[in-house]
DNA sequence: CTTCGAACGTACTAGTTAGTACAGAAGCGT
DNA sequence: ACGCTTCTGTACTAACTAGTACGTTCGAAG
């Protein structure tokens, strides 16, 4: 019902007990994205805010609970990026490139969003699924890509067997993996994938990829591979 | 110097006691990818194993010991997967595809490979970075995919400015992807990436990805975007 | 059959960690 | 000033968990 996540007590509280639960969330934030779940340690948590213990679980409850109020936050955050992406006046392609950019920097900027989904993913999502918020509003990216791919197949230009969950998966997926696999590929490749000197192409890359993807003729219906297209898209 | 990894004493160990190491490492390794690694207790590892505890101690010394023989076991899998992928015949194109593919499909049917990498991820790939034969070894993939990029820039079909680490990238990306975030994507999207009735579309979308995004033309130099190309691969 | 070392099992410990009992302070309407 | 609720700090506990001390069994060499 009414959540019992994001029981952080708003409106009435002072001003200072607002301050201090922010605080926590911060920290928190870092620290369950460096450490993971179990991980984490509240004691830790809590030393490094200028409250205690206590405070924690006064405002969010158990370690879950807390947890649970990270990843709303975070997940708030990309959604308040998505909704803010213009791409009304421009043509599919340039639609989708802008999309792809905006992720790809959406997600290197905010490393700790990633760190916190993968550790969601190693739990088979099983807190993110408590929170009726994050499932109910963070399709955001789904529809902003549904109407951009709908004007370009109609346009003729796109590819009409790849709907817009296939193509915000192929975004997040080199997006994310700059980030979540950072250091298992540094440590083996020996480069970093967020080198800043590396940044401008990588980000063109991505726009690139999805861009030749989608308006490359020869893979619609009959393409390169097997008979029949795909699944029949949407 | 010698591994104090791999310290599975090998060689004169009874027939039984090799059983008794691989049944560890088997158990350990769904432990470890299903809970990350201080989320998984060496005395729930020994319970589904048909020994004790007092048994890993005895092989693997320590929780990281044993954690590091598993890393070292599923990395030395892929190695074997991508020596085995044979592309001598094949044109550059056809040959960047079957490695996407070939990697697309190690990575769906090996899941506890992506979540253990994941869960290194997490951890800075701090265990990772002791392994001097992971990170010895494990370039394989990098050494077959500049061939075939050569091959197919020489051709005069391929653009020059994404090297084989790039290309590594982005394959890697979207076949991690649908392993390491299948979870949180099916919580929010409804839509289960490693369904069976995808796989053969999906498999067909990376090959079609990598594939048109080298032979696009319109990319390579004075592309569709900025000035002077990338970053002169190489 | 004896001996010796590798392989194994049981019962324990020392340290950690999420969570709480209790006591107190600080705002605020009356 | 007073009483009520919100907020905060300290000291504690119950449960867990990596790691170990110590004893036993097994298998092969002599």
């Amino acid at each position: 019902m009414s959540g019992q996540l994001s029981d952080v007590r708003d409106g009435a509280g002072t001003e200072r007990a607002v301050r201090t639960q922010g605080d926590i969330l911060r920290v928190a934030t870092e620290e369950f994205a460096a450490n993971g779940y179990s991980g984490a340690r509240v004691d830790e948590i809590a030393a490094r805010t200028r409250t205690t213990k206590r405070m924690i679980y006064y405002y969010f409850g158990s370690k879950q609970g807390l947890y649970l109020a990270v990843l709303e936050q975070v997940y708030a955050q990309i959604r308040r990026v998505e909704r803010g992406i213009q791409i009304d006046e421009l043509s599919p392609d340039e639609a989708l490139r802008t999309i792809a950019e905006a992720t790809y920097d959406h997600h290197t900027t905010h490393q700790a969003f990633i760190q916190l989904v993968s550790i969601e993913n190693i739990h088979r999502a099983e807190h993110l699924r408590q929170s009726e918020t994050i499932l109910r509003e963070n399709v955001t990216a789904i529809t902003l890509l549904e109407d951009v791919i709908e004007r370009g197949v109609a346009d003729g230009i796109f590819r009409d067997d790849v709907d817009a969950v296939d193509v915000h998966m192929v975004i997040s997926a080199y997006a994310c993996f700059h980030v979540a696999n950072r250091h298992t590929f540094a440590a083996i490749f020996d480069r970093d994938m967020l080198d800043p000197a590396l940044q401008d192409s990588h980000r063109r890359l991505i726009g690139d990829m999805i861009v030749a993807t989608m308006t490359d003729r020869s893979a619609a219906g009959v393409g390169s591979h097997g008979p029949s297209g795909g699944r029949g898209a949407r």
